[in-house]
DNA sequence: AACTATTTATAAGA
DNA sequence: TTCTTATAAATAGTT
């Protein structure tokens, strides 16, 4: 699209590789985020410049989550396309009885995740339906008791500082009566890294109440409302 | 690029965001290959459709490759995926390795039941939850699927034995018109077990309408008002 | 799965 | 880089 058909090859001017790398890039992020959007689908996408730069987009569910999923999707496939070339024969027995297991683990896996699913009957699907809530609500279980000792954490943190806080300001008045202008306020000390998203790090959070689950799955955009759109937002900002 | 700008947000008709979906997957490929031979760049594309389906592009340098190029260059803390250092080729697998993806396999199965969630972060958390949400959905369609088959199997069977009746019964008219009492209903034969229930047997359901899975999630009831009970309810529309 | 009318992306030039 | 513009490509809506 352009001036000219282009070949589908390396560009060998460096420059215009570069000008090139720039602007396609740009319209490759935008079109990875157009289509998680328009579609509803979970994108995960990697460039790495010749220079070896890195850019990147990614989902809400953020870079991690999704190779993650990545790696347990293609990771049964690799098991199964590992072939059999077998030339020891001391340990191709047990290494059978291996294989035999792993199909087995695998077929669960399956289930578990939804596939493979047709020669199930009703019961049986009732069954695994059954098993998944269980998980699910063991899962989330989890997850809140997570994110309420984050907050609690927090809490306790936040008291002890300004307790300090407020010890700080009576020695510094008790020892300064003479100066007007006194300094009283102490900055909060970075947060680790865990507790830095947004949306949990900020305040805007009901620590008391109930979580539900919702909440978080949905991450709001922290920078929506700007005039930077979200594929260039990971540039800059991540 | 087609006939009417487009707005950027979920588009809400399942087809038409399939068919969208379809088209700029690949084009979004495309360009990812595009980009990466032009301006000889190392590119990772992952995409899950709202199905779960894994789509992926990736440079010559294997998928792994750069997926360990990019967890090496952004700080990375990956807790289900093994590893990895196996090197591709036509190579025996060892017990030892077995053993170890045995391991992973069954550590993923708990996850899945919900089980040794301790050491998972918030974010893992986050997308076990997100895999096993995916999970009930297809079960709960799937299994949505077996009923209604069933269900209009039923029906059809319900059809032909009317009409068989209606045969019989004016063949018994005829043939007796002198007999005072006649016997002219037929029982059912038995129904298999599986659908022996009550509500099911019984006519006041449309079985032909496709079903749409978004309806799985959306708790929206369609039929409140209807004469179905509750708890049939659950089973065909939840 | 094809077909087009349009919108987008982008190559080249400044 | 950034802007402009001519043109190639992608694709939304339709059949």
């Amino acid at each position: 699209m352009g001036r000219g058909r282009v070949q589908l090859k390396r560009i060998e001017n460096k420059i215009s590789r570069q000008v090139t790398f720039s602007k396609r890039r740009t319209g490759l992020l935008k079109k990875a985020h157009e289509i998680s959007v328009l579609c509803d689908a979970d994108v995960a996408l990697i460039v790495f410049s010749t220079k070896g730069k890195l850019f990147e987009y990614s989902t809400h569910s953020s870079m991690d989550a999704i190779l993650e999923r990545y790696e347990r999707y293609s990771y049964a496939e690799k098991l199964l396309t590992a072939p059999e070339t077998e030339t020891q024969g001391s340990w191709t027995l047990e290494s059978s009885k291996l294989r035999a297991k792993i199909e087995v683990l695998e077929k669960n896996i399956k289930h578990y995740v939804g596939e493979d699913l047709e020669p199930l009957n009703l019961r049986e699907l009732q069954s695994v339906e059954q098993q998944i809530e269980t998980a699910l609500k063991r899962v989330r279980t989890r997850k809140n008791q997570v994110m309420h000792e984050s907050i609690s954490e927090l809490h306790k943190k936040e008291r002890s500082l300004q307790e300090q806080n407020n010890t700080l300001s009576k020695k510094l008045k008790g020892n300064q009566k003479n100066t007007e202008q006194q300094n009283v306020g102490f900055m909060f000390p970075p947060q680790p890294h865990h507790l830095a998203h947004p949306a949990i790090g900020s305040g805007s959070f009901e620590g008391g109440g109930a979580v539900r689950e919702e909440e978080y799955s949905t991450q709001a955009h922290p920078i929506s409302g700007t005039m930077m759109p979200p594929w260039l937002f990971h540039h800059i900002y991540q």
